[in-house]
Parts: C-alpha cells; sequence; structure tokens
DNA sequence: TCTGCGATAATA
DNA sequence: ATTATCGCAGAC
C-alpha cells in the first residue's frame, strides 16, 4: 500500500486553459491534493463544452449557479446534485467560455484513514472515490469550496503532476448519468483502474 | 453480480 | 419536471 505525502509538480494556469475534453485527456494520472493529507490519482473524466453542449450547465448561460464555470481556468467548480451530493469540476478555457471537466473517480493514495471516516458507507477501499459524488465526500469538497483556486492552492485544493504520464490509450465513452448529448464520447477513464466508476 | 427504485432539494 | 448520484433491496 502506497504511503506518504503526495508530492509533485503543480499544474500551472496554462495546463487548463484550453478546450475541454483535451484537458480531461490530460488529467488522467494526475493527482488531486487535499492540504489535510487526503489524495488520490485522477483515473476518471468528463468534458462539457459550453454552447456546443446541451449537457453542460453553462450552455443556457451564466446564472447564480455556474457563475464559476464562467470564470478564469483552474478553478474549482462545485454543484449540488440531486438534492444531496456534491460534484467538481475543474474549470478550463477562457474567461466567459463555460467550460469545464467533471472528475468523475480517483483512485485513493493517501489519507485512507481520514477517507474511510467521511464514507462509512463504503466498505471497500475502491468504493471511497469511484464515482463524482464519492470522491468528494472522501476528499472533503463541498460547497464552500466551489471557486477555489487550484493552482495557488489557498482553497486547500491543488492538482500535481507526480511524473505518471496519462495512459497510453485512455479509453472514451459516453458520459453517464445525462439525457442529452449522451453520443458524445467525451467521458475518458484509465484502462483496468478498479475505482472506475462503472467497469 | 445486476437491476430497479427511493431519497432529496435546487434549478429553470 | 428535471437533475453531470448513491446505496439499498431483491433477483439470480
Amino acid at each position: 500500500m502506497m504511503c506518504g505525502i503526495a508530492r509533485g509538480k503543480v499544474l500551472p494556469r496554462a495546463f487548463y486553459r484550453r478546450d475541454s475534453r483535451e484537458v480531461a485527456v490530460a488529467l488522467l494520472n494526475k493527482v488531486l491534493v487535499g492540504t489535510d493529507g487526503r489524495s488520490g490519482r485522477i483515473v476518471e473524466t468528463e468534458a462539457y463544452c459550453g454552447p456546443i453542449d446541451p449537457a453542460a450547465h453553462t450552455y443556457r448561460g451564466k446564472t447564480a449557479r455556474n457563475a464559476t464555470m464562467f470564470g478564469p481556468a483552474g478553478h474549482l467548480y462545485v454543484y449540488f446534485s440531486y438534492g444531496m451530493h456534491w460534484c467538481c469540476n475543474t474549470v478550463c478555457g477562457e474567461v466567459g467560455e463555460g467550460i469545464a471537466v467533471l472528475l468523475r473517480a480517483l483512485a485513493p493514495l493517501t489519507g485512507l484513514e481520514a477517507m474511510r471516516r467521511a464514507r462509512p458507507k463504503a466498505h471497500r477501499d475502491r468504493d471511497l472515490c469511484s464515482g463524482p459524488a464519492r470522491l468528494t465526500q472522501a476528499m472533503g469538497i463541498s460547497g464552500v469550496h466551489d471557486g477555489i483556486d487550484l493552482v495557488t492552492g489557498k482553497g486547500g485544493f491543488r492538482i500535481v503532476d507526480d511524473g505518471t504520464p496519462p495512459p497510453r490509450e485512455p479509453v472514451s465513452t459516453g458520459r453517464i448519468g445525462i439525457s442529452r448529448a449522451t453520443g458524445e464520447a467525451w467521458r475518458w477513464y484509465v484502462p483496468g483502474d478498479v475505482n472506475v466508476s462503472r467497469r
């Protein structure tokens, strides 16, 4: 079992300032790190593409909820879903574009004890972060983190590159849980990883 | 292992 | 009414 402090180079602003579909693939195998020692490797993502994407929260323009997603790249867009869950995205592109990447699953790396405490319903470690709302629970992410800057890390979270490259052949599929734009294969995951939300 | 369904509340 | 979900129950 991997233990110890997650190390690596913080992803710069420029990493996020491009098409969300590119960022979604590039984020695979990067590491989401919290200041309290919890961390996990990103193994599943989905791109949301603003005005060209009827499934995106930003498709119909700016509202109070999606304001962060229209803001600067490298910030975290956190939204409340199904009346009980939080999900988080990395904002991409330029200000006003409204594009982002939903983080759907992590492979837990450090701080497993804290994650288990945060998710008593998870009976196996592979259930800790294998879903967009599961990973926010495990990492301690909620609405108070909407808008935090992942580059400066001042909000308590950052994303780092620990030297692990994205998979040579990421798997792409249709996105999960949407009813529109279902034909777009804008979900990607690391093949073979047990933490992916649906295998 | 898989499938169906209820919980629960903001959003538009 | 819909929703970028989860976890339980019941079937196999």
